[in-house]
RNA sequence: GCCGGUGUAGCUCAGUGGCAGAGCAGCUGAUUCGUAAUCAGCAGGUCGUGGGUUCAAGUCCCACCGCCGGCUCCA
């Protein structure tokens, strides 16, 4: 885990507060300019921190009132003032102690705290017009160069960071260098609203949240057919891959979780239960039971390397303010697996494991990217083993010829990872897949070990993995990432026959059984409406395919295709349409290929 | 957990102390229809929950719960 933006921002060495690109110096700058504009309006607020963030920047003021909305625009709007007297930002230098009390009969607090706090003989200010502001710089040269800038909201946030502070106000912006690109933006953030899964996956029938069960989904049948797929999928590529599957109990005797650690690591997280004076917790990872399945046998090293994966179900405390849809919840359902295996096998495994990474999102369309974790200052175990393993994890990577960055000193203890991470449609980021090596863990801590060929005891080194991670949060990010419109492979209804009137609903039986038998979800629209009404429900559910049929149809034995999202439809003989479906689902195409020459 | 917002029919929302509403969805009937919404009728409610103020509370006050945006957290 990197420095904060508190951190960062607080630290006042180095020499600048912000990269020194156009675009974080302009962001930088924004944030000067808003607190000012908040100055000018509210002369009261105390200043604290206000630097450039990813897509723009935020500012935190002491104000014992929230900023209303009301607010927000009124401070936007003399924002705009002072960008069109494009007042220029001039630095000053001070000794420390002068900008002490400087600040100090200034009557801003936050100002003082933060210099009490640097070690630096002389600091540097930045002026715009009558707007002071204790800053490393850099900015641009005047108020005058903002010009593509927006307000988006304002909420809580805690001074350094710490829940124990005061809480201030924080009012975030986001700054672009043209309008084109602040407009771009702007229909991402409106886009991403409209991709909302918890909205989708009600729209669409998928799962739904009640409060009877905050952070843990209801999964209703079509969001059903979803994880089935992805289960099945995973169980192709697992079996396919030496991986045996098993399944360990969710409710477990608080023992266990003493032998591994979590009840002193992790028990404010866990969901605990008491029956008969004993205490039981719902699991939060799969990783110690998985070790009871190790343990089931003597194991030799010819036994090497055993995968056990398992589709556990989790329970995981989260505080309430922090759950958010299927991407923050309380219960999930992890893509797990344990690999127990020879040090010298290592690099065999990691290789596999990236494989399948590397398979399992291109299926979607996902370019993986990877980081390796290297040996943190608190780590435990054997340094020759570190050392050995890191080596395995680098050529793993290079073995599957993937480019790859280093997290220097951001392994976990027990042992070196590597993450990986992909962009959805939108450009957001999220970090999936886990590889971690870990000797310590379960190795040490369960007393693994296995027959070597010397006939000796030897620990086995094991290896935790998820590449989905869960499969709650990436139905979710799926549902966003491809707006609702699945791929027909993922696709809860594949295709729906519309027949045109009652006259031709009996050959609508007649293809919807045919596709039914030939495995395709398919459903049956013979509703007493009219055939546009029925089209743009099915368009409107995102269904692939619509098949319609009609007198000409059923002379033909054909059925008029559409594509979801298009206009154009074409007869094809049934089938065909049966041939083109079912080639589509098992290739686990991306687009829709039926009926395409 | 903290700050703020919010909660009315399955969904989207109106209703600022005086008889709980609309559109969509649902049901019934008519219509038998060729590629994104046919017409008519009917039904649908613990106004999140619990207290309080008031002659009277969806509306005002308090507490709790859920949700939303952040913060914090995510060995």
């Amino acid at each position: 885990m990197g420095p904060s933006e508190e951190d960062r921002h607080l630290r006042f060495e180095g020499d600048a507060d912000c990269e020194p690109a156009p675009l974080p110096t302009l962001r930088h700058s924004s944030s000067h300019v808003m607190a000012q504009a908040v100055k000018e309006l509210f002369p009261d607020v105390k200043l604290a921190i206000g630097p450039a963030i990813e897509d723009g920047f935020y500012y935190d003021f002491a104000k014992p009132e929230p900023f209303t909305a009301e607010d927000l625009e009124r401070i936007e709007a003399r924002m705009r003032e002072i960008i069109r007297k494009d007042l220029p930002f001039v630095r000053e230098e001070m000794p420390r102690e002068a900008a002490i009390r400087f600040f100090g009969t200034r009557g801003e607090p936050f100002k003082v705290e933060i210099l009490n706090g640097l070690d630096a003989p002389t600091v540097s200010l930045y002026r715009q017009g009558d707007f002071v502001d204790l800053c490393r710089g850099p900015h641009v040269p005047s108020t005058g160069q903002i010009k593509a800038f927006k307000l988006l909201s304002c909420s809580g946030a805690y001074w350094r960071g710490s829940e124990k502070n005061p809480m201030l106000q924080r009012i975030y912006g986001t700054a672009w260098l043209s309008q084109a690109d602040l407009d771009r933006h702007l229909w991402r953030l409106e886009e991403a609203k409209k991709r909302d899964h918890r909205k989708l996956g009600r729209e669409l029938d998928l799962f739904v949240f009640h409060d009877v069960s905050p952070g843990a989904a209801f999964w209703l049948p079509k969001g059903m057919v979803i994880f089935r797929e992805l289960e099945r999928f995973y169980r192709e590529v697992h079996d396919a891959r030496g991986y045996q599957e098993i399944s360990t109990p969710i409710l477990v005797n608080k023992r266990l979780w003493e032998e591994s650690g979590h009840w002193e690591h992790y028990q404010e997280n866990m969901f605990l239960v008491e029956v008969e004076e004993q205490v039981f917790g719902l699991k939060p990872m799969n990783c110690p039971e998985s070790s009871y399945v190790y343990r089931h046998h003597l194991r030799s090293y010819r036994d090497l390397p055993l995968r056990f994966s398992e589709l556990g179900r989790l329970h995981r405390f989260e505080r309430s303010g922090t759950l958010a849809g299927m991407f923050r919840v309380r219960q999930f359902t992890q893509d797990d697996a344990h690999i127990y295996c020879r040090p010298d096998q290592l690099q065999a495994e990691i290789t596999g494991v990236i494989e399948i990474v590397q398979l399992l999102y291109g299926t979607f369309g996902f370019e993986p990217r990877f980081f390796l974790s290297t040996r943190p200052a608190k780590a435990m175990g054997d340094a020759a083993l570190w050392e050995q393993a890191e080596t395995a994890l680098r050529e793993a990577l290079q073995k599957r010829d993937v480019p790859f960055e280093v997290r220097v000193g951001e392994g976990a203890f027990y042992g070196p990872k590597i993450d990986a991470v992909i962009s959805d449609v939108l450009g957001r980021d999220w970090q999936l897949a886990t590889v971690q090596c870990d000797f310590v863990m379960l190795p040490e801590r369960f007393r693994l070990d296995y027959v070597d060929a010397d006939g000796q005891g030897k620990r086995p080194v094991a290896i935790h993995r998820a590449i989905y991670g869960s499969f709650e949060r990436f139905v979710g990010i799926l549902t966003e990432h491809f707006a609702g419109a699945f791929p027909t492979w993922l696709a809860p209804v594949q295709a729906r026959v519309l027949p045109v009137s009652e006259k031709t609903a009996a050959y609508g039986r007649s293809v919807f059984e045919r596709l039914r038998d030939g495995g395709i979800r398919v459903e049956l629209d013979d509703r007493n409406e009219k055939l546009g009404y029925r089209i743009r429900e099915a368009q409107l559910q995102k269904v692939p395919y619509t098949l319609v049929v009609g007198a000409r149809e059923s002379q033909e034995g054909t059925v008029n295709l559409r594509r979801r999202n298009e206009e154009d439809s074409a007869a094809l003989p049934v089938a065909a349409v049966v041939d083109g479906l079912t080639r589509e689902v098992t290739s686990r195409s991306l687009t829709l290929t039926v009926g395409r020459s």
